[in-house]
DNA sequence: TCGATTTGACCGGG
DNA sequence: CCCGGTCAAATCGA
């Protein structure tokens, strides 16, 4: 169809955005952390980090600045072109009939975060669980959640939870695409179902307020067409730190994946 | 009562 | 045609 061609064309660009900004996000917030931790300089430290963060988030304002002037893709088209995704959808959803042909599009694999834990933990984000499959060869069924902003704030990321394994229990998330729901909106500090759980937990809060980051994961890796890179699990004591940095790598070669394709 | 979950049906890619 | 992702009616529960 010419529709799903259009719909391709425009995702590139809208994509390199969302990793750029999530770069940016993630720069910002190490340079927090940094003052925090006095390894901006403010505690005689001699490294210059505070430096090259700010650097790096001139790099990302800047990628983005040109994307912007260069392109149409702004705020507002990732709206419209969201909008115009969620109308071939409704066209479905008219009491008319059972018949969904066409009624939703199948995502083009893209970017997509995988994290293993022990427990199910607790991710910041609001999630609607809207199906459960049993899959092939695997022992346990597949759950699939949306975020409940979906609707309000068109935002469409999705995650799939599944257990992998039973001893020691053993949980693979999948995360696809970004979210552009308004966190601020959210509950920030969600308690995780064990307090004394040793497996996974995230606090995100706003850039502007005092961040806090913890995440305590046996295993955390990206898959991308051209990079694979498991974490050590013996790197917990600085891991969020490492994590970050790792993140805007990833986003980074996100960007030059997207470069040299187009 | 209304939002969240369950679950079988439906759909499209491979 | 099979398998996995999504939809949506039915059901749950706060």
């Amino acid at each position: 169809m010419a529709s799903s061609s259009c719909v391709h064309r425009n995702a590139v660009p809208e994509r390199v955005m969302t990793e750029l900004t999530r770069g940016r996000e993630i720069a910002d917030r190490i340079r927090l952390m940094l003052r925090e931790t006095g390894f901006d300089g403010s505690a005689g430290s001699v490294f210059p980090v505070q430096s090259l963060v700010s650097q790096l988030l001139d790099t990302f304002t800047h990628s983005l600045a040109m994307l912007r002037d260069g392109g149409e893709s702004d705020e507002a088209s990732q709206a419209l072109s969201a909008a115009k995704l969620e109308d071939s959808g409704d066209s479905c959803k008219t009491p008319a009939a059972k018949d969904r042909r066409g009624c939703y599009k199948r995502k083009k694999s893209s970017e997509t975060r995988i994290k293993e834990s022990s427990d199910l933990f607790e991710d910041g984000h609001a999630w609607r669980k809207y199906g459960q499959k049993s899959i092939l060869n695997a022992k346990h069924p597949r759950n699939y959640y949306r975020c409940t902003h979906k609707f309000d704030q068109k935002c469409l990321a999705t995650k799939q939870v599944q257990k992998i394994q039973d001893e020691p229990p053993l949980y693979r998330t999948t995360y696809n695409g970004q979210h552009t729901c308004n966190k601020s909106a959210l509950h920030h500090h969600v308690v995780p179902a064990s307090p004394d759980s040793s497996s996974v937990m995230w606090s995100f809060n706003s850039i502007k307020q005092e961040e806090e980051i913890q995440m305590k994961t046996p295993d955390e890796y990206y898959i991308s067409p051209h990079h694979f890179s498991p974490m050590s699990s013996d790197v917990y004591s600085c891991s969020h730190s490492i994590e970050d940095v790792d993140d805007i790598v990833g986003s980074f070669e996100d960007y030059f994946e997207f470069e040299t394709l187009s």
